[in-house]
DNA sequence: ATGAAAGCGCTAACAT
DNA sequence: ATGTTAGCGCTTTCAT
C-alpha cells in the first residue's frame, strides 16, 4: 500500500511532525534526524502527498486556462509551454479549459467550475464578453487576459495589434503599394479582440495614406482563403498589388501554389503574414513578429505576484511587435499582371 | 470570503451531509430540500471545492504527461489536446511535465514528483531507459506509452514506424526509384523509440528492394538540413532521386527553395515526409499519416481503464498509418539533374 | 430523508 | 530539536 506520513513516522521512530518537516523546512531538523527520516521515507517508497497540503492551505495550487478552440495551434501552444515553464517550477498546475461552442460556452460559465478549484485563471485570445469577464470574476480569483480587452481583468499581456498592423500598412505604402487587400478567415463566434483590432488597425492604417486603395475580404472557414486570394488576383479590374494575410499559417499554403498559379512573389505580388510563426522565415514572409512564449511567462508572473498577494509591477503589459522584412515584399509590378 | 458547505448548510438549515448530498447524489434528497440547498448555495456563491474530497477519496484526480522538449510542436499538442478532452471530461486535471537535459532527467527521476500526485502517468515520444521505466514503475501508478517500447508499460497506444516508412519506400520502389537518401535531424539526447525505428526500418524496407541504393544522413540539429539536402543533390556523381524526410516539418522549407535551387518536385527530385500534418496537404506532400489525437484519445481511455481498475480491453494498441500519395512524388528523372 | 461524527494526510501553532 | 494536537472541507457510514 502507499506509505503516508505516519508510516514514515513509525518506521523512523520520531513524530508525524518530524517528519513533515523533514521535506518542508529540511534545516529545522537535526541532521542525523534528517538521515533517519529519509532512510525510511526510501524504504517505504515515500514521497509527501500535495493534496493534503493543498486541503489545508486553502489553495488549491491549480490554475486554469480557458482557450476558444479544442484544437492547439501554434499561438496556444507557446502560450501553454510558457506558462507551463513558469507555473510548474513554481508548484502550481496548469488545467486546460477549452470551451468551443455556445453550449459549452454557457455551461461553463453557469457552473464556474473554476470557483473553488483554481488560484488563478487565464483567458487567452478568447473573444469573451464583459458579461462573461464579470460573472468570472464572482469566483473571486485573479483574471489575467492573454490578447484581450483589458476590461474586467486583474492584469493582462498582449500586443498593440493595430500598431503591428500599421507596421505592415507602412512599410508596403513606402514601397509604393496603393492597392491592398486584407485577408482573413471569419468564424462562426465572435472575433477576439486581438483579430479584432488588427483588421480594422488594417483599414485605419489605410485611411492615413495618401492615395491607398484597400480593402478586407472575409474567407468562409470551409472555404479555401488562397483560392479566394488567386481570384482576386485574376480580377480584370484594378487587382491588388499586395496581399495582407491576417496570420502567417494563412499566406503559407500561397508560396506552395506559385508554380500552378504562374504568380510570382514578390514580382507580380507582395504578400505579407503576421506572427512570424512556423516556416515564415523560411519562406521568406514578411511579417510582424510577436512572441507568445514571452508573453506567456508574463503572464504567469503577474499571476503569481496576485495569489500571493504581491503588488504587479505592470498589470497590463504591452510586448513590442517588431517587423521583419523579409523577400516576400518589394516595389509593385509596373506592368500589368496579365 | 469564500463559503464553505457549513456556510451553506447553515443557511439552508439542513446538515453538512445533506449538502454534500445534494452535490455528490441529489437523488438521495427530497425535491424540497434541495431547492433549499441550491438557493442558499447559490446566494453565497458556493461551488464544491475539489481539494477536499481528493483528500479523502486518496485519488489525486491528476494525470502527469512526460514530454522531453520544453517546446510544444504538432505531435505533442495534439496528443495534448487530446488526452485532455478526455480526461477533463472524466474529472481528471492534466499536467505537464517537461523534461529536458540530463540534470532534469535525473531530478526528476530522482524525485518522481509524480509519486502520490498523480494517478497515472502518461511518456510520450520520449527516449525513456528501461531504468527509468522501472524506477517509475515505483510510483505504483499505470504508466501509459505514447509512442514508445511497451518494455514496462501498463499500456501503449503508438503506429508502427516500421510499416509506415516501409510504404514510403515501396512506393517510391514502385515509380522506379533506386537511389534514395533519408534525412533526419540528430539530437545530441537519444534517438526517441519511435524515431530510431522509423530510421531502422527505412534500411530495412530499403534491403529487400533489388537494386535499391538508399543511404541515410544525419544533419546536426543546428545545420540546416535543407541545405544540406540540396548539396547532396549537387554532388556530381549519383545523386538520389528522391529525398525521404524523417518528418513533414524538415520537408517542408524544401519547397520554399526551389525556384532560388532551380530545381523542380517531383520532375527533378521526389520527396516525401512522415507525418501528414501542418501545410503537407497544401504543399502537396508525399506522406504516411498519423492520427496523434486519435492516439491520444485512446490512451487516456486506458489509462481512465487502469485507475478504475477496469480490464483494458486492448492495452498495446498500435494505430493504422496510412500513405498519403501526392504530387510531390514521380517517376524518377530520366535525364541527369545537370 | 436527514443528522452526527469520524477521518482522509498533512501542517503549524504551541508545548516541552 | 522534537512531540502533541487541532483542523483544513468534504464524504460517508451509521443512527434516527
Amino acid at each position: 500500500m502507499k506509505a503516508s506520513i505516519g508510516d514514515v513516522a513509525l518506521k523512523a521512530g520520531v513524530s508525524n511532525a518530524t517528519v513533515s518537516r523533514t521535506f518542508a523546512h529540511p534545516e529545522q531538523v537535526s541532521e542525523a534526524t534528517r538521515i533517519k527520516v529519509q532512510a525510511a521515507a526510501d524504504a517505504l517508497n515515500f514521497s509527501i502527498s500535495r493534496s493534503a497540503g493543498i486541503l489545508k492551505s486553502g489553495r488549491t495550487y491549480r490554475v486554469a486556462l480557458l482557450i476558444g478552440s479544442h484544437a492547439i495551434e501554434w499561438f496556444t501552444a507557446e502560450i501553454i509551454a510558457g506558462l507551463n515553464d513558469v507555473l510548474r517550477d513554481a508548484g502550481y498546475d496548469l488545467v486546460i479549459y477549452p470551451i468551443e461552442g455556445a453550449e459549452a460556452r454557457d455551461a461553463f460559465f453557469e457552473e464556474l467550475p473554476v470557483r473553488n478549484n483554481a488560484d488563478a485563471v487565464f483567458v487567452s485570445s478568447f473573444g469573451i464578453s464583459p458579461d462573461e469577464v464579470k460573472r468570472l470574476g464572482t469566483a473571486k480569483i485573479p483574471i489575467v487576459g492573454v490578447n484581450t480587452t483589458s476590461e474586467g481583468f486583474d492584469a493582462t499581456v498582449g500586443i498593440d495589434d493595430k500598431e503591428g498592423i500599421k507596421l505592415i500598412v507602412r512599410h508596403l505604402a513606402k514601397l509604393g503599394h496603393r492597392n491592398l487587400l486584407y485577408l482573413y478567415e471569419s468564424f462562426s463566434s465572435t472575433l477576439g479582440f486581438s483579430s479584432y483590432n488588427r483588421i480594422t488597425g488594417f483599414q485605419e492604417a489605410c485611411g492615413t495614406i495618401d492615395g491607398m486603395n484597400a480593402r478586407t475580404l472575409a474567407v468562409q472557414k470551409n472555404d479555401n482563403i488562397i483560392d479566394a486570394a488567386i481570384s482576386e488576383m485574376m480580377a480584370q479590374d484594378n487587382p491588388p498589388t499586395a496581399l495582407c494575410f491576417h496570420q502567417d499559417s494563412q499566406a503559407i499554403p500561397l508560396f506552395f501554389r506559385l508554380q500552378r498559379s504562374g504568380l510570382s512573389i514578390p514580382l507580380d505580388i507582395s504578400v505579407t503574414g503576421f506572427d512570424d510563426s512556423a516556416f515564415a522565415e523560411e519562406a521568406q514572409l514578411t511579417t510582424v513578429r510577436q512572441r507568445p512564449h514571452d508573453m506567456a511567462v508574463a503572464a504567469a508572473r503577474k499571476a503569481l505576484d496576485l495569489i500571493e498577494g504581491r503588488p504587479v509591477s505592470k498589470p497590463f503589459e504591452t510586448f513590442p511587435v517588431q517587423l521583419q522584412v523579409r523577400g516576400s515584399t518589394a516595389k509593385p509590378r509596373t506592368t500589368p499582371l496579365l
